[in-house]
DNA sequence: TATTCGATAAACAGAT
DNA sequence: CATCTGTTTATCGAAT
């Protein structure tokens, strides 16, 4: 099944159901992470002047990725790896258009303009909106970021009938997993509030689309743009097969979340080099966009996970996890403080 | 068979 | 006034 090669804490989101590495496996308390970060990481952290910016796109501009100037509010998110596309000496990934198959006209495409009609993502309207907002170089959209966050990224909702925007709202008032932000009035600009994702939530969330990734993947560009679109083109049920993944509401006797500020700032990791995380094919999806294929780093409780693709296969099937032990914390910048150190 | 969950529709109120 | 946003309720189908 899954091959996950270290020992995640009992409470791990991504706790894995066998498989420990020996080599990778850590303890909060015993401080090895050179090992262990080498072991996936090829270099060693260097220059603590070197810092990796959390950034991602701004969801209204529809352009490319990762090239807005960081903000000290731009890197407040774990999860997203958008900086991986800034740096060119980290990956071999530039900057990648959102939707690299279908035009970027602000026009929507009459249906019988296209060749077929594009099958619906696999991904609940939670999964779906959890994308969307942690796409945002903020990490939070109004209602109508998210609407165009989805209609950029999956074409089928861009003929659906409008239902799917009621679905929307409604899963935002609905889903404990998302959180009403009162905007500044006197930077107001729009109706309505800016959504943003309950931390506690986000490791569900995350488990929830790595887990729709890897059921409804039939090769590793599951998630690729023009591998759904192929599949709609050829009558193909690459994805017809859902399987609903539900395991936020064992969440739901979790204490309310909690309005912590958002994480943030600039975070020291000189060392994360990767290479052949990418296949010679980048066509990309909005996961890969936003570094939920190449890369989780996220934090729950008080551990961190670095989330690395496999050897060569870009996909989830084959990530490895590396549980960060406080000196590769140290050596990270201390991403627990950055996280609010609240865990 | 009952329950759960997600999707969908609809109604409504408030804000812009 | 129209539109958008947010909430709530109800229904349905699929999965468990």
């Amino acid at each position: 099944m899954e091959k996950y090669t270290q020992a995640l804490p009992p409470h791990s989101p991504l706790h894995p159901p066998q498989n420990n590495s020996e080599a990778l496996s850590r303890s909060p308390s015993l401080p090895q992470p050179a090992a262990a970060l080498s072991a996936s990481l090829p270099s060693s952290p260097t220059s603590p002047s070197s810092y990796l910016h959390f950034t991602s796109t701004p969801w209204a501009s529809g352009g490319s990725h990762c090239l807005s100037p960081s903000t000290v509010s731009d890197q407040d998110d774990l999860t997203c790896l958008s900086w991986l596309h800034q740096r060119g000496n980290l990956l071999p990934l530039q900057p990648l258009p959102k939707i690299t198959t279908l035009p970027q006209t602000l026009d929507p495409i009459p249906v019988q303009q296209l060749p077929f009609s594009p099958a619906k993502p696999p991904y609940s309207f939670s999964s779906l909106i959890f994308m969307a907002i942690e796409d945002s170089p903020e990490k939070r959209l109004p209602v109508k970021g998210i609407y165009e966050w989805i209609v950029e990224n999956f074409p089928y909702y861009r003929e659906a009938p409008g239902g799917w925007r009621n679905s929307v709202r409604h899963n935002l008032s609905l889903s404990k997993s998302f959180q009403r932000i009162h905007r500044d009035k006197s930077q107001s600009v729009g109706k309505g509030s800016l959504w943003r994702v309950c931390p506690e939530y986000r490791p569900a969330l995350l488990e929830v689309l790595r887990k729709t990734h890897y059921c409804h993947r039939t090769n590793s560009n599951l998630l690729n743009k023009p591998v759904l679109l192929e599949a709609a083109d050829n009558g193909q049920n690459t994805l017809g097969e859902t399987m609903e993944i539900s395991d936020l509401d064992s969440l739901s006797s979790n204490p309310p979340c909690s309005l912590t500020p958002d994480h943030e700032e600039l975070v020291p990791m000189e060392s994360v080099e990767l290479t052949e995380v990418v296949g010679e094919d980048s066509e990309k999806d909005p996961l890969a966009d936003s570094g939920y294929i190449e890369l989780h780093y996220y934090q729950y409780q008080q551990y961190q996970y670095l989330v690395l693709p496999g050897d060569t296969e870009l996909d989830l099937e084959s990530v490895e996890i590396l549980q960060l032990d406080a000196e590769a914390q140290e050596a990270a910048g201390s991403l627990l403080d950055l996280a609010g150190g609240n865990h």
